[in-house]
DNA sequence: TCATTTGTTCGGGATTTGTGAACTATTGAA
DNA sequence: TTCAATAGTTCACAAATCCCGAACAAATGA
């Protein structure tokens, strides 16, 4: 099996940063292992907000997480245990990931009382 | 020619603006846009660092960077002029707007002095 | 009226994404 | 050792998205 490829510091991008936080589950991930004090396997996620996630799905996650030098992951025995590499991008871009994770905290509390008050979901803008 | 659509600001998402701005084109223009005292239009963009941009694709990102909420666009006479939404955004998601543009700055500032002393340049993690 | 300018829409090929199925690697139990 | 269970990865292919040339729409000015 193939290691785990992580970029240099050097080597990550806003762009990159950007992407892969682009994608809900993608935020929900990472905002859930910057959260946790310790480290966290890729199966935790199989559930995201009673949704199911796929295996190979959620594998590609985290590989697009990785690979834009995101998180760190270490195979331990059978599992991969993750943790972000927080401190390495502050240094690298201050302030930008603590801004993501806090825009994206208000956000669901926003969703949450919407939910609650029984008002319409804010729609996601297209893609397209 | 139907209206141009711009989403209500609490209906901007995190993941939206993040998309939006993981595009090296989308970036620059947004950052252009943003660095400007007055308003601009489309055609300014149609060569970016000495890259041509067909006018339909630049089109096509005019609006992913308006749907998604980052600038507003009026259209007067035969053009459109586009300003950036900083203070709605800025009131809704505090700092992340700075913050982006910031490590924006960051990474051509890099990029520029990589250049100067002929390292290779920096390669853009896989998004597959 | 007609040409020019500015931008949008359409259509298609190329690229990306999501996911089930098959696979690899490690662990623990019999 | 062998076997089953667990945790992820890789493959392959359908579905979705992206890019861009060509055609179009709207406003302006000659």
């Amino acid at each position: 099996m193939r290691p785990l490829f992580h970029p240099a510091i050097e080597d990550v991008t806003v762009e990159g940063i950007l992407y892969a936080l682009s994608d809900p589950v993608r935020v929900a991930i990472y905002a859930d292992i910057a959260g946790q004090r310790c480290t966290v396997n890729c199966s935790s996620f199989l559930t995201i907000s009673d949704q199911p996630i796929p295996k190979s799905t959620l594998s590609q996650h985290f590989k697009i997480l990785r690979e834009n030098g995101l998180i760190r992951s270490e195979r331990h025995g059978v599992e991969v245990r993750n943790t972000t590499r927080c401190q390495e991008l502050e240094q690298r871009f201050p302030g930008l990931m603590r801004a993501i994770l806090n825009a994206h905290t208000i956000q669901s509390r926003q969703a949450h009382s919407a939910k609650q008050t029984a008002r319409p979901a804010a729609k996601r803008a297209s893609r397209r």
